[in-house]
DNA sequence: ATTTGACTAGAACACTCGTTCGTGTTACAA
DNA sequence: TTGTAACACGAACGAGTGTTCTAGTCAAAT
């Protein structure tokens, strides 16, 4: 589709409008900015920037105009929810889904965008310490069922009714769950009785 | 200044609907997500958030909201250049602002909101190791020339042309370079032949 | 006990803003 | 010419929306 000269000078305008408020314009100021005195054809060429693709509208909503492709380019990271602590060194018994998300961690594109159903997780007490994770970090976990030899997870003992933070090893039919820490022992369980439900992907502590 | 309860929850919302709608909420929108019933009441706390430099507000102007760091993502803010890496062992010579940024860290408002001039430098070296501070970690830092006792800082040494990463402490004049190993020497030198360049105001690892 | 300040409530007002409707204009094809 | 479709105009309607006013609650200070 073709726009009119009109149309372009709108969907400029709305571009660099809403770059510069932060958001986006009503239908008379586009109006004004293009030089149109009738809303109802601001309202008719806006519909024809849905048809093109340009634009996206919320209808019966003040400046309810969202620019289609600026939204990668201004929509940043995620709210990854902070779901709760885990356990580090002795296990809690507090499970993390169970806990309301009381805050958020706000991370980057570049750290999760290539995982899904990522979330973060606070570490309590210091069986990880050797792995240089320590009390109050927070890991940022990719959800999973899965693991790899070697990978940090978060492992769910439906037995004991716990999530602990540990090293994941396959040995067999068995798991074994790596502390790093010499003062801890590896907890070993049947394969069956070890749910994984995530892996570290990322670990941040904030100093101040 | 503090915020109240509300007042993060409001903050939170605008946050979130402003990221998933990409225009600002209405003052009603918000009182409903917030449960007041009152919109004078947003109105008020709205306010509160404006002195708290949280957010800024174009009167007369329906969802006139903007929220105050919301340039820092569009421009750089938000995308934390990381600068090069900075020495925790070893100190080496190669200066951060005379590298190029190749790379770019996305991180949150939230962990960088308060900071001006923040950026990243990459860990060389396993001198900060007993403060879990490995080689390869991103550290995050606050530009700033000044620091308390205790801090973790990145410190420039005309003198050697070097900058290291250690912690802060001053000694009447002198000022000790603290690593955290027991393997490395503290460095102790007159404070004018101390320049510091950031405080680290957060840790980031990636695993994968 | 009284006052002060911070905060909350509800209602009313006036302006904003998206929508709709009737009408006009122009270009182009039959 | 006639008809049709695309486009434009201005006015009016009604819901959306920011603002303001009066009043109330509560805790801390006087």
């Amino acid at each position: 589709m073709e726009l009119s000269n009109r149309q372009q000078r709108m969907y400029d305008f709305i571009r660099s409008f809403t770059e510069e408020n932060q958001y986006p314009p009503t239908i008379r100021e586009i109006g004004e900015a293009a030089e149109i005195s009738s809303t109802s054809v601001v309202n008719y060429n806006l519909n024809k920037l849905v048809e093109a693709g340009l634009i996206e509208r919320n209808k019966e909503v003040s400046r309810g105009i969202r620019l289609q492709d600026a939204m990668a380019r201004i929509l940043p990271g995620r709210n990854i929810p902070i779901l709760g602590h885990i356990a580090a060194g002795q296990p809690i018994t507090v499970f993390p889904e169970s806990v309301e998300a009381a805050d958020t961690l706000d991370l980057a594109v570049d750290v999760v965008s290539r995982h899904e159903g990522v979330y973060a997780l606070r570490v309590q007490g210091d069986s990880m310490i050797d792995a240089l994770v320590d009390s109050g970090d927070l890991v940022i976990l990719n959800a999973q069922n899965t693991a790899n030899n070697g990978d940090m997870v978060a492992a769910w003992l439906p037995e004991r009714e716990e999530t602990t933070l540990k090293y994941f090893f396959r040995e067999g039919n068995s798991v074994r769950l790596q502390p790093a820490n010499a003062s801890y022992e590896p907890i070993v369980l049947p394969a069956s009785q070890v749910e994984i439900h995530g892996k570290v992907i990322a670990i941040v502590r904030r100093l101040d």
